[in-house]
DNA sequence: ATAGATACCTCGCCTGTCAAGGTATATTTT
DNA sequence: AAAATATACCTTGACAGGCGAGGTATCTAT
């Protein structure tokens, strides 16, 4: 990874909602879009990953069930709730002007 | 403040070197800039500012005197070292690839 | 006198990241 | 047949940065 994670602190949240908002999907998936999209410049850890969707869960933000995958290996799915679309919008909100600030900050 | 944490950190040190681009500056004097350019908006808390302050003495990025006021509070003032301006360049340079990459993700 | 602004500092908690370790299944290579 | 790689999940514990809470000292305004 390229980029230093304490720069992506604080958006790893709104990334993976950004990624439930399009589709259901699972850990895996979403990091491999994340990479694939990047190419390959950012990175969600596994043990980040996970730990962000624990707390998504823990906050209503996200809803979980298991695939039914008859070969391979068994999905957890995540969908993403109500609340966390909000949630969504806020954190870009909030995303856009952090951003401007920081930006006028650096001359 | 309004803007969470999260979205500032990594931008830390590289804000203070921001302002120490331009001229000495201490730390209360520093904090007041910020907070004017931001319409206090954002604000490094005491804490954080002289943390922060320490690690970037330790790279070498900054070196610190005290002011000889003669009346009033002392000041440390601090100064940017050649070293410093290096890593602000590629610090802001990180920051706008940082930046592109997020909002890549964030439809 | 008291309050508030200026100016510095430390300690210890909290939170998010991630290295390191683990499990299990399917496919591809040797 | 065995080994390697890809898919897919998970936990634990260490680490670093932010910051609440506490402290010190000087000057100015009420």
């Amino acid at each position: 990874m390229s980029i230093a994670s304490d720069l992506l602190r604080g958006n790893t949240d709104t990334i993976i909602l950004a990624s439930l908002a399009n589709h259901d999907s699972y850990g895996y998936l979403i990091n491999k879009e994340i990479m694939a999209k990047t190419d390959s410049q950012m990175e969600l850890k596994d043990a980040t990953l996970y730990s962000a969707f624990r707390r998504l869960e823990k906050e209503g933000l996200v809803s979980t069930y298991w695939g039914d995958e008859e070969v391979g290996a068994r999905r957890r799915y995540y969908s993403i709730t109500d609340k966390g679309r909000e949630q969504y919008e806020q954190n870009k909100a909030d995303w856009q002007k952090a951003k401007a600030m920081i930006d006028s900050l650096l001359v």
